[in-house]
DNA sequence: CATCCAAAAAGAACGTCGTTCGTTTTGTGC
DNA sequence: GCACAAAACGAACGACGTTCTTTTTGGATG
């Protein structure tokens, strides 16, 4: 409370020491409830102090966006075939930002910093998914794509859930009202927020989806009828690990499946 | 600009006219540009004048992002096949969004407002689910996880590109480093943004995935050996449309294959 | 050990922003 | 024609982020 101006005997703050504090003013006041003023008070502090240590409110965002990122483990692409880990990573990625739920709304459309321990996770990735054979072109776009895919879910899970129970709802989308109770009531059967329903749905499908895209690259050396049964949805399987610039090789005329899509 | 106060003669503002004007406003001036002081100069207006049309700056939003939804079509699922209009969709979606960038980043973390046109769309989407086969219970995961991804896609589309090129990108993350290169390499081969390619690779692996994942509950009517080559990743295919309540019954103790994902 | 300087805190002040309230003018229904 | 609602302005407020100045302390230098 009370502390004179000048510099104190021993230091009150710092970058870390801000961060953390920031973390827990979000998690408990809320997106809305975080200010500088409301910081500063819980360090006991003037708001202007920050700037010693900080570039002003968007550096303290960053910073705690490090902080939770830094809890992001990213080392089973050492140890295990790239689907399994790329599943393992995203459930991680998105469980670190769901322990700070009014916390994704302010960090969600921050641009992404430069930090090392940020760079060093995303090192981890792409050197598991190019030893599980991607080609180079293809590793940033498969690593950013369910990146995006868990960022995009990290923000439903803090969506209002009574989004649409409102007046209109039955006489207008009768099929969505339907829908929406049915999901509730398998998400209630589990014991689970209907927003993992919608992740785990899309994380397996994605992951499926990779593993059909990366065997189409790689010249189609398992035909359909290598398809073990229930491997498509079930237990897991890797497929070769193969040298770089083995694929296939085919004219730069030749694009790759994944760039067959619909025009924008 | 010079108007006396009192009611005028014809009305300058509508709701409307407010969410047309201030997407303008952030078309050309940005996030950090739009401000009710901008929008009210705009508009030739004191911003105190906007409080008898909207409940303030957050309505606003709220109404830009009505405006920039109600560009997205969603009637091609009357009349495809579930998977290829879902694609269809997406793209649109993403495409509304992205003509106007500095607008992502404002409304991706705006709770999405019950609006009616909002409403219509997603019924026509679960209604062009329900007819492609798919449970009911799976439905919205289904949709969510789709659009999950899209504005996952929308907010990367807007991320720096300058995100890592700075100095200890080499050293500390050399595969990194190369994969970015790849990607970028690629990306301008090919005319697009580079963020084209992750939305393009994981809408395609989303694709994919969903159309496994459903031909898994449909009792895994078609095996592995009915699987056309090239069927994985090229041309379009639909499951059998099936009535609900059809899926090759079990006890409820069986759960569907979406469901065994790994634990958060 | 005295001196000089940088570091780190308080304190004061500013400009912007979103919002509210009162006032003024105009349109509309009884 | 008159009351009332609608829709604009104008003034004022409180909160917020930021900057600049002042004050005190720690540490390096001679």
């Amino acid at each position: 409370m009370g502390r004179r101006a000048g510099r104190p005997a021993t230091p009150v703050l710092s970058r870390e020491i801000i961060a953390r504090a920031a973390l827990a003013l979000i998690d408990e006041a809320g997106a809305e409830g975080f200010s500088l003023a409301a910081l500063a008070q819980r360090l006991s502090v003037r708001p202007s102090s920050f700037y010693n240590h900080v570039d002003g409110k968007d550096d303290i965002l960053a910073a705690v966006r490090e902080l939770v990122s830094d809890s992001i483990d990213a080392s089973m692409f050492a140890r295990l075939p790239w689907d399994e880990a790329l599943v393992l990573w995203a459930h991680g990625y998105r469980a670190a930002f769901a322990a700070h739920p009014p916390a994704i709304s302010l960090l969600a459309t921050l641009p992404i910093t430069g930090a090392v321990r940020t760079l060093r996770m995303y090192e981890q990735v792409v050197v598991g998914l190019e030893r599980g054979g991607w080609p180079a072109e293809m590793i940033i776009p498969v690593m950013v794509s369910v990146e995006s895919f868990i960022l995009g879910s990290a923000l439903d899970m803090v969506a209002p859930p009574d989004m649409f129970d409102s007046g209109p709802l039955a006489a207008e989308a009768p099929s969505f009202a339907a829908a929406v109770r049915a999901r509730d009531g398998a998400a209630a059967a589990r014991g689970r927020p209907p927003a993992d329903l919608s992740f785990e749905a899309g994380l397996a499908a994605i992951a499926d989806g990779l593993r059909g895209t990366l065997r189409a690259l790689n010249g189609e050396t398992r035909t359909p009828l290598d398809v073990a049964p229930g491997e498509l949805n079930g237990e897991t399987r890797t497929a070769p690990d193969v040298a770089p610039g083995e694929d296939a090789g085919a004219g730069p005329a030749e694009e790759p499946a994944w760039d067959r899509a619909a025009p924008l």
